[in-house]
DNA sequence: AAAAGCCGCAACCGCAGGGTA
DNA sequence: TTACCCTGCGGTTGCGGCTTT
């Protein structure tokens, strides 16, 4: 049996939203709050689907959304979260407030990879391009350094190109094997079973923060595998290892 | 001034996972 | 245990605006 499609395709609205529709979505999350976004669109009066609704409240029309450009500050911290957490835009977005994880997944994509090549970095793996020796990827870091001499001085979108064209499925190949290691930070991560009481108690405990928008998460934890929607940390049943670089962990938590 | 090419962003799509009957 | 529903996520696409020729 397939699964049933999210909305009755035949009669709802594609494509860029109008200002009305805009105003119908916002005048009713504010008289009833979010959630049953399938029901929502009906309630509402729009023909749209309720996934479509979801998205346009989140990306676009929340109050608390931080438009406008990205500072140096936030291409910082979303370097180090990519280097810890890859490709997982929902948890990086959650440490950027009034940041979402679709701007920040299209800033990562257009801005971000490409000045992180055009340093000689390799935006998966985070080391350097030229480090890279007999490793799969280092295909990529001789199509950049080639094209770069072949072309302009400062000809980087080219070479940008070729290296991403040459290693797109090499680098995530190798982004699986070296997901854990973190070398720009020092980071070694790994999740472990819960400890015993007395092995919990030697540790220092982690501070525990306010999340924006609710919800707490610990250090310990940093959030990984912590539906956003908890209100405690669930380091209880597996947490996250950050040994001695605890501290450079914390140097990116959310003001 | 017009056409072509490029870029960035908003939106869509398919899938995964949790919840529930 | 299973089937289905709902939500959220990440990858991809398409369009509008900007730049270059």
């Amino acid at each position: 049996m397939g699964r049933s499609p999210c909305c009755e395709k035949a009669h709802t609205n594609k494509g860029a939203w109008t200002k009305e529709e805009d105003e119908r979505l916002i005048a009713h999350i504010r008289e009833h709050g979010e959630g049953c976004w399938r029901a929502l669109p009906k309630a509402a009066g729009l023909l749209r689907c309720g996934k479509s609704c979801r998205l346009r409240w989140i990306n676009y029309l929340r109050p608390d959304l931080k438009r406008g450009n990205f500072s140096l500050d936030e291409d910082d911290l979303i370097i180090k979260l990519h280097s810890l957490l890859g490709n997982k835009w929902s948890l990086i977005a959650a440490r950027l407030p009034g940041r979402t994880d679709n701007e920040i997944k299209n800033y990562w994509n257009t801005h971000i990879r490409r000045k992180l090549l055009s340093r000689g970095i390799d935006p998966v793996t985070h080391r350097p391009l030229s480090e890279r020796g007999s490793s799969p990827s280092n295909a990529a870091a001789t199509a950049f350094e080639t094209a770069k001499q072949e072309g302009t001085p400062d000809d980087d979108h080219a070479a940008v190109d070729a290296a991403e064209s040459m290693s797109l499925s090499q680098q995530q190949q190798q982004q699986q094997q070296q997901r854990p290691k973190c070398p720009d930070l020092n980071l070694e991560l790994c999740i472990s079973p819960p400890l015993q009481e007395e092995e919990e108690a030697a540790l220092v405990k982690p501070p525990v923060v306010k999340r924006e928008g609710g919800g707490l998460f610990c250090f310990k934890c940093c959030g990984l595998g912590v539906k956003k929607e908890m209100m405690e940390c669930n380091c209880n049943n597996s947490f996250l290892t950050l040994g001695m670089q605890l501290l450079d962990y914390r140097s990116l938590q959310m003001k």
